[in-house]
DNA sequence: TTAGGGTTAG
């Protein structure tokens, strides 16, 4: 039953009446004279209207024949223009209901709660405390669902609080949103002690919580709870695959994302268009574009998120006459692209080096589908004319934009300054963002990278004293993999793998065949990243090594080797894979922190253009 | 009348 038919029943309900045929648009409304129109005649009409058209006759009638005094013909009028999710005339004519019930009241907030009017949810809820009806166990679930769409734990705390002094603190569907609020709001341990202290929990609370820790980044965490609730008892359904689905992808665990695919298609899931999107973008997301392309192909009725999810896989893999193939068969089956789909092509297009198709693609959302770019697009475009060289373009592209530009956007500058060695437009652009965003530490890493570039050693010192002054505090290199179903994490230096031993003593013997074949370490890139990372001793540990080290000695021979690392790839450890790809005679595939690098026989799929 | 969900730059 979808939303209008529920509310209809409701009214239908309410009335104790059978349910009346409907009257269509197409039914135009008998008119009566104000004489014979009565009361209950606009009530039946009202209860029977089937489109907002008719609706607005009867609103009308009721207006010209003076009963819009008439509460329980206001109650009907707003429950109808509700149904069909009217909120504004809904809302005009519920605030001249003298006193709503409680009923009215939750149905008033529901409605614009469950259609993303959250600010206008929350004053409801407010002016019906305000009003002095006190909100019942069916009003919570709807003001919390508000509070988490605003991620405003200030709003969500208190309706917390109110639904225990009320005496609502024991109820399933409560808790269940209280859960879904606090994750929304980024308080996932908060989540977890509502979820913990339930008496009783069901499917929606088990993947409330899943969901929680997989948006907020606990990927390990909701797949743990995946487990926990089968074994509870409760069978997952689409919306919990959906989580773990991305847990797996944001973790880059291929192995556990192919079981949850395979769980899909044993249970049906699989023919759902969420789910298959799902599972497309965890394949592309833990490296495997192939089996991406695979699944994206046997989809049925795609949509323009299934397209624009391919399209984006393409994208950040570097395959973008891919993406631009995929773009354009959308087109030719009459699937529209939306700003996410060009933003993606747009980004495929700038990973690619593909300057021209990639304006051409800015102007035809703009002119075509008419699609006013947004900061995203701006920042794609940005990216796009710096990586070939474009700076003076892309910092004029910045200036003239009619969005304000975020620090980002700057930063997406000085990415490029480091890429062509522009100290110049690098110095003055780092000052801006330094002001902009002073706690940021990936930019001061630019900035100095790109003095070390031109061996400016003093200036390198002056910016590691500038972060030192301002106690920027460094982002930790982490590299994943995933082996024998368990995710491997390896920091910089690390030592503390049960293996690491036979990872140290066989990252040193590849050292002497690397120099054989003439590896030099890049110092320039000693200063990248990471504090710990600045020693020259360091460069050979790096977290990607460890990981590749790791993968050497323990997958088979045949399987590449699948790599997640939270920051950006450095160029020595760009260079010595692709070194290793060669010596090991290994497909070698690292995910960083904006792309794929496919290592192989001593090259890389970014054409080192990243 | 109540709760959980797929694509987006750097």
């Amino acid at each position: 039953m979808n939303r209008r038919e529920d509310l209809q029943n409701s009214r239908q309900q309410q009335r104790n009446e059978s349910p009346r045929p409907a009257v269509s648009s197409d039914q135009p409304i008998v008119t009566t004279s104000s004489a014979d129109t009565s009361a209950a005649e606009l009530s039946s009409l009202l209860s029977s209207c089937a489109s907002p058209s008719p609706l607005k006759q009867v609103h009308a009638q009721l207006l010209t024949h003076g009963l819009h005094h008439n509460p329980r013909l206001l109650s009907l009028a707003a429950l109808a223009y509700l149904s069909f999710g009217r909120l504004r005339p809904a809302r005009l004519i519920f605030g001249a209901i003298p006193a709503p019930s409680a009923y009215l009241w939750n149905l008033v907030i529901r409605a614009h709660s469950t259609r993303g009017q959250f600010h206008h949810a929350l004053r409801l809820y407010s002016s019906m405390l305000g009003s002095g009806v006190l909100p019942d166990k069916f009003a919570f679930p709807f003001a919390l669902k508000a509070c988490a769409g605003l991620s405003d734990l200030r709003w969500g705390r208190l309706v917390h609080q109110h639904s225990i002094c009320v005496g609502c603190g024991r109820d399933l569907f409560i808790d269940s949103a209280l859960v879904d609020m606090y994750a929304k709001c980024g308080h996932v341990a908060d989540a977890r002690v509502v979820f913990d202290n339930m008496w009783q929990r069901d499917l929606v609370s088990w993947t409330a919580m899943i969901a929680g820790y997989a948006h907020n980044g606990y990927c390990a965490e909701a797949l743990d709870f995946f487990w926990l609730m089968r074994q509870s008892g409760v069978q997952a359904n689409r919306v919990g695959l959906l989580s773990v689905l991305l847990a797996c992808s944001r973790l880059g665990a291929v192995k556990r994302g192919e079981w949850f695919h395979n769980f899909a298609i044993q249970t049906g899931y699989e023919s759902d268009l969420q789910v298959s999107t799902a599972v497309i973008d965890m394949y592309a997301k833990c490296g495997s574009l192939d089996l991406a392309r695979k699944v994206f192909d046997l989809t049925e009725g795609k949509d323009v998120i299934c397209w624009s999810a391919m399209i984006a896989s393409y994208g950040v893999h570097g395959f973008g006459r891919d993406a631009i193939y995929i773009f354009k068969k959308m087109v030719e089956e009459g699937v529209e692209p939306n700003e996410v789909t060009f933003t993606s092509i747009i980004s495929a297009c700038s990973h690619a080096g593909l300057l021209e198709e990639g304006q051409g693609y800015f102007n035809l959302m703009k002119i075509v589908y008419g699609i006013e770019p947004g900061l995203n697009h701006y920042a794609c475009m940005v990216d796009l004319l710096g990586r070939a060289g474009k700076l003076t373009e892309a910092e004029a592209l910045i200036q003239t934009m009619p969005v304000k530009p975020d620090v980002s956007l700057w930063g997406s500058l000085l990415g490029a300054c480091r890429i062509y060695g522009n100290i110049d437009v690098g110095e003055r652009i780092a000052d801006l963002i330094f002001e902009l965003s002073p706690s940021h530490s990936g930019y001061y890493v630019l900035l100095s990278n790109i003095y070390a570039a031109k061996s400016r050693w003093n200036d390198v010192e002056r910016v590691r004293e500038l972060m030192s002054k301002k106690k920027v505090n460094k982002v930790q290199g982490i590299s994943l993999i995933e082996f024998d179903n368990r995710i491997h994490k390896f920091g910089v230096g690390d030592r503390s793998h049960p293996q690491t031993d036979s990872i140290y003593a066989y990252l040193g013997k590849l050292s002497v065949r690397m120099k054989q074949m003439g590896y030099v370490p890049l110092t320039d890139f000693v200063l990248h990243d990471i504090e710990d990372e600045m020693k020259e001793a360091a460069l050979f540990y790096h977290s990607e090594r460890l990981a590749i080290a790791f993968g050497l000695i323990n997958m088979s021979p045949c399987s590449p080797i699948r790599i997640t690392k939270n920051l950006r790839i450095c160029g020595d450890c760009h260079n010595a894979t692709k070194l290793i790809s060669k010596i090991e005679n290994r497909i070698i595939i690292i995910r960083d922190m904006n792309r794929f690098h496919h290592f192989g026989d001593g090259f890389c799929s970014c054409a080192d253009y990243w």
